[in-house]
RNA sequence: GCGCCCGUAGCUCAGCUGGAUAGAGCGCCGGACUUCGAAUCCGUAGGUCGAGAGUUCGAAUCUCUCCGGGCGUACCA
């Protein structure tokens, strides 16, 4: 599989398919506004923002509008009376538009004609990779930060999720024109570092039955004795006749490291990068906790209250104020958070996401909440939940809980299922929706599940393509073949599955939900399939054969690069 | 208690800013390989969209109430 290469998206060449494909949105809008400006009574109507729209089934055409029906009100006249006038002003274009209909109760179809969908399928061979692609963003700088576990364990399997996610919203959000800056968010400060560290150093010691009792509230899991290992193996022990405070200390380098590695490995093995790993111990010995303070404070919006020092987040709608500094002279994470954010902004970002696993839900509004109160646009800051994840196994619910001490790691699960099965999962189901995962459906259906079917097609397109390319058949130059002989059923079904794609970007982009591009490549599959057993690509039929391996490409095209915004593998064969 | 998410086919879920006969996948049942890959295809069955009311020409979609599930609700991170 090759990458698609997101880098020069800035500077998508302009052609066919982009001029047709905007021209026949706003050419029938403006084909309908030219219509109903012919018609007295319309005169001064208010119209609805989007004039046109895609129906659900072709039945209803490829396109249609229920302007009608939206208007009738208006002027008083049955929508089907409206409907007439409109269609009967409509100016006529026989080379793009086949048939306009008049259905009840008054809707508009509009049925392209098949020169339009062979000249658009022309369109995305020519955009090839770059099949897809918008500029919704117009380059607008924005971050995109996920996963950011605790550096106290390994990932878990919402780790995973909100990984493949950000993944693929990176991607897609590239590919629509944004300039995308990924990063990771590493808590390495504070009260859970402590713990840790003064957890590892008990195993340490244990390891060599010295006998020091873990501190009150530490973690306990496997990992903490593997992280005390193999500092012990690394360092035969020298760091025991340290003095506690100076071991901590060295440990707290030692630890981190050893956990970040871990995790960076993991993700790595997830087809994951980021621009960049953000330490919070960086903002800690910054000024940083201190400057926002002040500044929360020279607005009027910190108070002190039983010791302690209170952000007033009920004047933003918030349920309750919050702590920023303890009684105990103890920032609190939202202090160094809120310092945090302020950092982004204070880095340019126009538009910064944050997915947040479940358990932040209430961190929400307090966020926003701090943002204006340091006078930046909270609408800029886009705060989504990542929900959880219910892994199920031999029919049973295992929750996925730190406090209940029941964690599958991410690394056990990718190992379990792979990458690519993985990720389709996640992907398959609503962000903000919870996720049932059925792990022994997911390998015990394996061959029927919908990543291989996908993957299906896409191999065997490229046999198709092979031994196209064996038998020497179909080796027209692209501008001799002729589109015209594709006129089956299943072969225009297939060209307006292909036309819909950029549509579907745009969509997954403006909502943040790749969902839409899983089911997507999924009718991409349906659509393929079928038409693969009722008609032979390669054939005796020289031109039907080139006209065919067109179609075929433009299908795998358009399979490749939606697997590649969704980081999961387009295999020339399985 | 309050806040958020969710109740759609046996199961897991789509259904975009309200629209035309509510859709997939899986599972079940019955068929299809001398032809580019059967990890595929073809066909059948399956629904009072949790309940009730309201807004509208029109509601799975918007509003309210109720029922039922999940999560959150710290001077923790």
């Amino acid at each position: 599989m090759r990458p698609i290469e997101y880098q020069n998206h800035t500077r998508i060449k302009e052609n066919h398919y982009d001029r047709a494909k905007e021209f026949m949105r706003d050419y029938l809008t403006k084909l309908l506004l030219q219509g109903i400006h012919r018609i007295d009574y319309m005169k001064g109507v208010s119209l609805p923002h989007s004039l046109i729209e895609r129906p659900k089934t072709d039945m209803h055409g490829d396109y249609a509008s229920s302007i009608a029906l939206a208007v009738a009100r208006q002027v008083k006249r049955s929508p089907q009376n409206i409907a007439r006038d409109i269609v009967a002003h409509l100016p006529s274009d026989p080379k793009w538009i086949d048939q306009v209909d008049i259905v009840a109760p008054g809707f508009i179809n509009f049925r392209l004609t098949k020169q339009w969908l062979w000249h658009a399928l022309r369109g995305i061979l020519e955009e090839g990779s770059v099949y897809g692609r918008a500029h919704l963003g117009g380059g607008k700088k924005v971050q995109l930060e996920f996963v950011s576990a605790n550096p106290t364990g390994p990932l878990n399997v919402v780790s995973a999720r909100a990984a493949a996610v950000g993944d693929a919203l990176a991607h897609i959000l590239t590919s629509v024109g944004y300039r995308v800056e990924r990063e990771y968010y590493v808590n390495d400060a504070g009260r859970q570092m402590d713990l840790l560290v003064a957890s590892v150093d008990a195993a340490y010691h244990r390891l060599q039955g010295i006998d020091v009792s873990p501190p009150e509230g530490g973690y306990h899991g496997d990992y903490i004795e593997g992280v005390a290992r193999r500092i012990l193996d690394e360092d035969n022990g020298k760091y025991v006749n340290m003095t506690p405070p100076e071991r901590q200390a060295t440990f707290r380098d030692l630890v981190l490291e050893k956990i970040l590695d871990n995790q960076r490995e993991c993700l790595k093995r997830f087809r994951l990068r980021y621009d960049v790993w953000f330490r919070e111990q960086e903002l800690r010995e910054s000024d940083a906790l201190d400057d926002v303070l002040s500044r929360l404070r020279d607005g009027g919006y910190v108070y002190e209250n039983d010791g302690a020092t209170w952000f007033r987040s009920t004047g933003f709608g918030d349920e309750k104020d919050r702590v920023l500094v303890t009684s105990d002279g103890h920032p609190t994470y939202f202090l160094s958070d809120i310092a945090y954010h302020r950092n982004k902004f204070e880095r340019g970002f126009e538009w910064i996401i944050d997915l947040w696993g479940p358990d932040h839900h209430g961190h929400i509004t307090r966020m926003k909440a701090a943002m204006e109160a340091l006078g930046y646009d909270p609408g800029a800051l886009e705060l989504r939940i990542v929900q959880q994840v219910n892994l199920l196994q031999a029919g049973e619910k295992a929750k996925m809980s730190k406090r209940e001490g029941r964690l599958v790691s991410m690394e056990a699960f990718i190992e379990e299922v792979g990458v690519d099965v993985a990720r389709f999962f996640f992907l398959m189901r609503k962000t903000s929706a919870h996720l049932d995962f059925d792990i022994d459906l997911a390998k015990r259906q394996s061959e029927e599940n919908p990543v291989y079917y996908i993957q299906y097609a896409h191999a065997r397109i490229c046999s198709i393509l092979r031994h196209a390319d064996e038998s020497e058949a179909g080796t027209a130059r692209a501008e001799d073949v002729s589109m015209t002989l594709l006129d089956t059923e299943e072969e225009l079904t297939l060209v307006k599955r292909l036309l819909m794609y950029p549509e579907v970007i745009e969509r997954c982009a403006a909502s943040l939900e790749p969902q839409g591009l899983t089911a997507y490549l999924q009718e991409v599959a349906s659509d393929f399939h079928p038409f693969y057993h009722r008609h032979r690509v390669v054939t005796e039929n020289g031109d039907l054969t080139a006209a065919r391996l067109m179609l075929v490409e433009a299908v795998k095209l358009v399979l490749r690069n939606g697997l590649s915004l969704l980081g999961i593998s387009a295999p020339e064969k399985m």
